[in-house]
RNA sequence: UCCCCGGUAGCUCAAUGGUAGAGCGUUCGGCUGUUAACCGAAAUGUUGGAAGUUCGAAUCUUCCCCGGGGAG
């Protein structure tokens, strides 16, 4: 099984329904990836992500390059075998590392040393060895490595990003497509990234760039890490009006449950964010009706579930204050549960958007969304 | 009956004469290509009681109350 993307039918919005074809099965898209950083999506187990309908599904460069190590990763098979995932999966390059490790590296025009926050132990990472690293992993989709800067930046720090993201895209496709001929046909896919920062000229400039090399996707990244939602979606839409329509374009990180349309109008495909499970694990419980802080004292005798509306089996099952209970005691089971429910509204607010986007009406359920959202829980 | 140790925030404990604190708990908030079952903020005190010494007492003195241990 080969790949292939195709984008059938496009709302007025913008939105593109599509399908994208992997080794490891086929994606409906616009898609949401659960994030599984260290080859797991933290508290959540493959039966249920199956269950959930996840297709695709995140992993880490850098996170397994240092634990459990590559190496060991190819002689066991490969990520999916070694992790007993069906699905697939794409790695993100460890630019992103770049950005939230900035205490822990250095750049240069040759890579990025990172100092281990596990033994403090050096690592050079280049885009050579970030995609030898995710050619030994088999993902289904790799990365480029990025430089990822903050929000704001100075125009000449972002000037700088571009120029490198650049040079090491450059590099990194360079070296994917020699290995790739080696080996025969394609069994992995390579996605370059667009920086830029805040400014749109730089945002333009450095997708031409990219679009030179011909990666088979694209990805926008260095958002949503600080700006507001509108510079997101401002930048967003300067990048995707230059990107080929029948190629998958990829924004990185985001987003907000009620968010995703928005970025889904401005003609995004795939989609990725820490979100469900990070605030799941931290009690925060994503709903129809807006947020739950679910440890909160008002949900202690509540009786109705997380979600009224929520077909979940947390939802079938479990009360807000059994959830609640969970949580203040400091139990396991309440990431479970919480990481479940959460995936599930995010897998199916993607859902709903598909099936909008083939009744051409995105914006109504966008609308509808949000004023449900907004208006908060009961 | 005597001797010793202790009594400080809801809990476990700091502070040895100089502005009463911490951790946990509680309440609330934040998390956007995961260094995150994490991080932040707030509320909560007649320092067991009474009387002394002192410019000043959780701290020193005396008596009483309560808990633990020991002796008889």
């Amino acid at each position: 099984m080969s790949f292939s993307f195709s984008a059938s039918k496009t709302d007025a919005s913008g939105a593109r329904r599509g399908n994208l074809a992997t080794p490891h099965g086929k994606i409906e898209t616009p898609a949401f990836m659960p994030v599984g950083t260290s080859a797991t999506i933290k508290a959540l187990r493959h039966e249920a992500l199956e269950e959930l309908g996840a297709g695709i599904i995140l992993a880490n460069t850098y996170h397994l390059y240092l634990r459990p190590g590559e190496e060991l990763i190819r002689k066991l098979g490969g990520l999916h075998r070694f992790m007993s995932w069906p699905g697939a999966i794409l790695t993100d390059s460890g630019g992103y590392q770049v950005f939230s490790l900035s205490a822990l590296r250095k750049i240069t025009d040759e890579g990025v040393t990172f100092r281990s926050h596990l033994d403090g132990s050096e690592h050079l990472l280049t885009p050579e060895k970030a995609v030898e690293i995710q050619l030994a992993l088999g993902s289904d989709i790799a990365m480029a490595l990025d430089e990822c800067i903050e929000t704001p930046s100075p125009r000449d720090k972002a000037e700088a990003a571009v120029v490198r993201t650049t040079q090491w895209a450059r590099r990194a496709r360079r070296h994917f497509l020699a290995k790739e001929n080696s080996h025969g046909e394609s069994e992995q896919w390579q996605f370059g990234i667009v920086q830029g920062a805040t400014f749109a000229d730089l945002r333009r400039e450095s997708a031409r760039q990219l679009l030179d090399l011909g990666f088979p996707g694209y990805a926008v990244g260095g958002l949503a890490v600080g700006e507001p939602h509108a510079m997101t979606c401002e930048m967003t839409g300067e990048v995707t009006a230059l990107l080929p329509a029948d190629r998958p374009r990829y924004l990185m990180g985001v987003g907000r449950p009620e968010q995703l349309a928005d970025y889904v109008a401005l003609g995004i495909d795939m989609m990725d964010c820490v979100l469900p499970t990070r605030a799941a694990r931290h009690a925060c419980l994503y709903t129809s009706e807006g947020r739950v802080l679910i440890k909160n004292a008002r949900y202690a005798a509540d009786e109705r579930p997380v979600d009224p509306l929520c077909t979940c089996s947390v939802c079938k099952r479990y009360s807000r204050a059994y959830l609640r209970h969970l949580f203040a005691a400091g139990e396991i089971t309440a990431a479970i549960l919480g990481t479940h429910h959460n995936v599930h509204f995010y897998l199916d607010i993607m859902r709903q958007i598909r099936e909008a986007i083939e009744f051409g009406n995105l914006a109504k359920f966008s609308a509808e969304m949000q004023a449900r959202y907004v208006a908060g829980p009961a």
